[in-house]
RNA sequence: UCCUCAAUAGCUCAGCUGGUUAGAGCGAGUGACUGUUAAUCACUAGGUCCCUGGUUCGAGCCCAGGUUGGGGAGCCA
């Protein structure tokens, strides 16, 4: 029995079992909000219809203690669920000692400290099944299309696009790596059973202090033979829609619960704009307007907005520590105004952040160099012009991975594509239509500086029925970040590795 | 690797230009209260001011080096 499927139990009696989320008493009663997992609920503890023991245990219990209890399941339209449980017997699993997580604010660090145990918290539980719901329709739409889901090693003797820093491991006496990609093992497995994708762990040993890095995060990887990028993108475009539709149609409640405003999700349900990398640029650099929007312009006129905010909200402040150093207020009014203040306070922490970045933001966009890769500021500066996820395609193929087919038309752009998602949530997917001459692979493994011979299985793929085929990386935790509309990619999953982070 | 900000009670923070005995709220403990939603009210306990060295009559505050963490660049999903 669970909390969840309470509505079908109204009036008859249910048994429960969970954890004590938090307690309530007055003298005669003790309000106890029950969490097992599925869901929230109050159980009232009354005196006199429960056995005085049973209510002297109720009124002990710590947060997070462990229990069973039997009671009526009782409408009532004021509470989350609009049920409550009145309690006829209590037992007590385990008494919980003190909660190192209280009801009140935490900073970051302690909470990665005790993710074991931040987990139990509501937000979290609504991110997590949010990410549950995500990997579900992924294999949804993929089996459904007719995809065989295959796994690439996450041993590899070769690093896939070379230079960046792998994990490196002891494979039997030998160098092994932790797979950054199983992007070639793809388009191995898409040659042997037509369409593909691969669902799994991937390792960047990037030093990277960001709120978009994970050193382990989880990466979904079709690989499709006879698909030029124009399918691909066909293909991308389809996929996200699809678990952006599902989280939508499922969540409602966690995206309530998390506070997401919808409105993008729903309105990236549109066509995705297809820019080449030269219209990409050019929208960057003003020259081009989007909507009717500039991107300079509105870059400035948002810096304007921020600066109107930060001035509003340091009044505010200093109006109300004005008003609490005066004596005679009452606690809880003092409580509330601290509490109001410290918000403000990260507000402001936040605008001010703003203020720093977007004339740099400003900068770099008058300033980008042709020829060169997005950095997170362009991405941001493109995104901020849409409503719906942006794909860029055809960029420069020096800044493109090797293995990259050429445009035919114009052998300068390699048919890579990146997905941008909107609200400065960037790269969300990297992908394309993969090169097919074998001669042109080995010119770009020289100039790449990647040993030629472990490559020569991937060499092979072209010289035994070598199809145009195309493929794309979703990175997991990125597209949980975004829908979730996280400030960081470590709650996106259950326990992260990132840089300076490998406990719990 | 680089830039930048921070570290004070179990937690979140305040602590003025360097000045006597370092504060608040939450949490914990005790008590009051029959409908609370982070309940409320009263009282109690709780400190190696990150570490090492320096300046000074005097350092939580200034300086140098280090450690840990936040944000960002590069790189990427």
């Amino acid at each position: 029995m669970y909390i969840k499927e309470l509505p079908a139990y109204e009036g008859k009696e249910v048994t429960l079992r969970g954890w004590v989320a938090n307690r309530r008493d007055s003298k005669g009663l003790v309000f106890i909000n029950l969490r097992d997992g599925s869901g929230v609920c109050q159980c009232i503890a009354e005196a006199g219809k429960i056995s005085e023991n049973d209510f002297e245990q109720a009124g002990k219990l710590s947060l997070e203690s462990a229990i069973e209890l039997t009671g009526t399941v009782v409408k009532d339209e004021r509470q989350i669920g609009g049920y409550e449980v009145h309690v006829s017997k209590l037992t007590v699993i385990q008494l919980a000692e003190e909660f190192p997580i209280a009801k009140k604010e935490h900073g970051i660090e302690f909470l990665m400290d005790n993710r074991h145990l931040w987990l139990r918290s509501q937000r979290q539980w609504a991110i997590l099944r949010i990410r549950n719901t995500i990997i579900y329709s992924i294999h949804q739409f993929f089996q459904k299309e007719g995809f065989v889901q295959m796994d690439a090693p996450v041993f590899t003797g070769n690093a896939c696009e070379g230079t960046t820093n792998l994990f490196e491991t002891d494979f039997y006496g030998s160098p092994a790596y932790l797979s950054q990609s199983g992007q070639l093992y793809g388009e191995a497995m898409a040659m042997a059973f037509g369409k593909i994708y691969t669902f799994g762990p991937t390792f960047r040993a990037e030093k990277s202090k960001t709120r978009r890095h994970l050193s382990e995060f989880w990466m979904i990887e079709p690989e499709m033979a006879f698909y030029d990028i124009h399918q691909n993108m066909d293909l991308i475009e389809d996929f996200l829609h699809y678990v952006i539709r599902q989280v939508l149609d499922n969540c409602q409640n966690e995206l309530k619960l998390i506070e997401r405003d919808t409105s993008v999700l729903e309105s990236s349900l549109k066509k995705f704009p297809r820019l080449t990398y030269d219209e990409a640029v050019a929208i960057i650099k003003g020259e081009k307007d989007v909507n009717g929007q500039n991107s300079i312009r509105s870059l400035e006129k948002e810096l304007a907005e921020v600066e109107a905010k930060i001035t509003e909200l340091e009044a505010e402040i200093a109006e109300r520590e004005a008003r609490l150093a005066e004596p005679g207020m009452k606690k809880g009014e003092i409580n509330f105004n601290q509490n109001k203040i410290a918000t403000m306070k990260n507000e402001l922490k936040d605008y001010e952040e703003s203020r720093r970045n977007i004339p740099q933001w400003i900068e770099s966009a008058k300033n980008f160099q042709y020829g060169n890769d997005l950095g997170g500021s362009d991405e941001t500066v493109i995104t901020r012009l849409f409503d719906v996820p942006v794909m860029v395609y055809d960029w420069p193929h020096e800044v493109k991975a090797f293995y990259l087919k050429r445009n035919p038309d114009n052998p300068r752009f390699a048919r890579g594509v990146d997905v941008l998602a909107p609200e400065g949530y960037g790269e969300i997917v990297g992908g394309g239509e993969r090169e097919t001459n074998e001669q042109m692979l080995r010119e770009k493994i020289i100039e790449h500086q990647l040993p030629m011979q472990d490559f020569e299985w991937y060499l092979d793929l072209r010289r035994y029925g070598s199809v145009p085929h195309a493929g794309f990386g979703l990175g997991l935790e990125r597209l949980v970040t975004w829908l979730c509309k996280l400030k960081h990619v470590r709650e996106s999953i259950p326990f992260p590795r990132m840089y300076g982070r490998l406990l719990p």
